[in-house]
DNA sequence: GGTTATTGGTTTGATATGTAACTAACAACC
DNA sequence: GGTTGTTAGTTACATATCAAACCAATAACC
């Protein structure tokens, strides 16, 4: 059909968002089978547990979430008794997010699992390869 | 926070969904604008284009794609005239998915689109750093 | 100190997605 | 030739997502 030169399969885009997929399946199962969470959830909670304690707009810019995603996640974690609010006095309209003890222990459990998670797919690779890897995906996340 | 050594950053399902997110956002727009396309649409007028007729079934496996979502993209596919349906006489059950003459035409136009925008991606790349990318990629998504 | 603009965050309504149940066509078995 | 199982594809319902409108607190300007 058309044009032999162009190959899907080679196509960054698409080969990406497929390795993403997969990738991101295997670990899933973690948040979702043990606390409920969504994939939104999760990063918003890892975001709060590996750099304290932050506003929602904050998390947004972070993890590049958009806010309507992050004030729901923020809910439903709060609903959980992951995460607290508080208000700041000298600005009202921002609130500090903060995990509770809780939300902490569940932090420190997914954040092993990803570890160990990681180191298994990282297996897979040579460290040179892993290098690449982490530069080029760094370099397409910038733009 | 907590422990020190788990660098989000580099947490490989988190780095490739926010890699895969920012190199696909650039594309969308050619068949979102354009043709008023969703990104289930052009993967599968892309798979139909490069790889030529099929049934939905092929597409589902060949694109890992839920049927569902298959079939909604045929449904969408077929109302902008893009593509046309056949059953099989030998198993009715099965349809063979073409490109109408207008189908191909928009298939030719984005998939030219896709390797000037893909040219532009790699161009960012040592030969080298994109080898390894491509075989990193394809070692992930097959599990 | 009242008007206007901006900003952090929420709500709403339209659209997309995932899961499971469904239909229709075929096959296999007796 | 009827029962049972399987397969290609669709539908329905519950849930998730996106965009745009919204609210309340602050700032900026006069």
């Amino acid at each position: 059909m058309s044009n032999p030169e162009f190959n899907l399969d080679q196509f960054l885009p698409y080969v990406l968002s497929r390795a993403a997929e997969a990738s991101s399946l295997g670990f899933q199962k973690f948040y979702r089978q043990r606390y409920g969470m969504l994939r939104t959830e999760w990063r918003v909670l890892f975001h709060l547990g590996r750099y304290g304690d932050m506003t929602a707009k904050a998390v947004c810019e972070r993890a590049s979430l958009h806010k309507t995603k992050v004030s729901r996640a923020v809910r439903a974690l709060e609903k959980k008794r992951f995460l607290s609010r508080t208000r700041q006095e000298h600005d009202r309209r921002h609130e500090t997010l903060s995990l509770t003890r809780h939300g902490l222990v569940v932090y420190t459990d997914l954040q092993q699992l990803a570890k160990e998670y990681d180191a298994k797919l990282a297996s897979r690779f040579t460290p040179q390869e892993r290098e690449v890897l982490n530069r080029c995906l760094d370099k397409i996340t910038k733009l």
